[in-house]
DNA sequence: GCTTGCCCCTGACGTTACGTCAGGCTTTAG
DNA sequence: CTAAAGCCTGACGTAACGTCAGGGGCAAGC
């Protein structure tokens, strides 16, 4: 205890590094910092060693990791800090993935209510493919790393919903045409499937990783989850089978 | 009460909403979403209506509404959606501002962990760097909407690490020249705060509000919090005033 | 020696949006 | 009639502190 060593009561402390006192305390009670000493009628003191201390917990907050996780890595003195940070920025990446989508649907309710009246219906349909959009994340699970991190590469706004109309589009016209009788080997029928594999390949990009996870996710259609319903009802699949579709 | 609406029980509903019941619960003691109706023995009934409205609610929650926002924005119909909307969009792009540099940081981290061993006091300049950059935060109640946002837009990372980089080391040139005894009137003394004002010029990119918003944040400098350390010493200032640079 | 004012301390409750028991009914299938 | 499901209402837990509340400590002026 050298007493040459200058020292600092907490709101000093604080101040310096731009917290508050009571983020002291809780950091103290936490054990992730410890004042390294304490006057006889128990102020804490604090030391340039605590400072820097102080500084890397700041900063691993910063990246977004929880108090515990930083007291797991300050006690490891950062053996795992590499893998701690590529899952760190892996859900990073994907928060801002959400907020993204957030911003767009609040875009586009915005267009909405500034030309009519607040209109809840055409605001809940942005919401619908807004929420599809999100919904993809429980399909996550089906692609390999690689592929996942292929579909988010391309998974811009815009071509997500080129393709929900497209597929809209077609799975209407498949509709009609299960509902017209149509022959599943007439020429129309097999155009219609031809346009079928043909936003699959979209999708997969001829990606056989995306489409390995594609057919696992088709597979487990039982395992989905309940809100989640398939696009187009089983006599459309049927209809698209026979008429030579479907991958 | 006529009976030939179809109506659900909590787990029928919850599935089809694709929350749990628990949340139901919670919405029902919130206000937020009464059920129409209950059995004798205090069953939770919910019918389509019902899940219209859960729908309005998880939507706004994907905005990132709270559930107090929320019941706030349903109970007035959505007479201030327009502005509540505004303001969210801007908090959301806040956010995923911040996570943009909380990637950065982390990329940045992980160039420096994987050449070296884990080097925490490279991670800590890193790290300054990027917390200078979440700085700025505070220094947004200086200037006007307009400018904040004009800030915002083009602060991409790059441009703000340039602008770092040229700060610094025109002002470790400054250093070296006052250290030396250089005089303020000399041709390098006037080239030094000819490059001075062009940072400044760059910084506010000529726009009369940011300069009013940064002339303003300068004179309060007694109010500055205790953490955010003037990046040049008051001779530098001195110096590079005398050579008739400054703002 | 005492008061004033400022700083410090330790609880303890509040916040957000539910998750997770725990204890106890109701309904339904066998 | 019983067991398996499903429902209900509390009540506590979570993360990271903010915000009192109640009670000392310490230097300066009277």
């Amino acid at each position: 205890m050298k007493s040459n060593e200058i020292s600092y009561q907490a709101q000093q402390f604080a101040t310096r590094a731009g917290v508050t006192v009571r983020t002291l305390h809780h950091y103290d009670r936490l054990g992730l910092l410890k004042p390294s000493a304490y006057t006889g009628s128990g102020y804490r003191l604090y030391r340039e060693s605590d400072l820097a201390r102080l500084q890397q917990i700041i900063t691993l907050k910063f990246i977004g990791f929880s108090l515990q996780e930083i007291k797991l890595l300050l006690e490891q003195n950062g053996r795992d800090l590499a893998t701690a940070l590529r899952r760190q920025r892996k859900i990073i990446n994907q928060k801002r993935h959400h907020l993204g989508m957030a911003v767009q649907a609040i875009e586009k309710a915005e267009l909405v209510i500034s030309s009519e009246e607040p209109d809840w219906e055409a605001f809940k349909k942005i919401i619908e493919v807004i929420n599809m959009q999100s919904d993809m994340d429980w399909t996550r699970k089906y692609y390999s790393e690689s592929a996942t991190e292929k579909l988010a590469a391309r998974a811009s706004p815009e071509v997500i919903e080129k393709g929900q109309n497209d597929w809209a589009q077609l799975i209407k016209e498949v509709e009609d045409a299960v509902r017209d009788g149509e022959d599943p080997a007439s020429d129309k029928a097999r155009s219609l499937a031809a346009r079928w594999s043909n936003l699959i390949q979209q999708f997969t990009g001829g990606d056989p990783e995306i489409s390995e996870g594609l057919k696992k996710l088709y597979a487990d259609q039982s395992n989905w989850p309940a809100h989640f319903q398939k696009p187009y009802s089983d006599e459309v699949g049927a209809f698209i089978c026979a008429a030579g579709g479907k991958k």
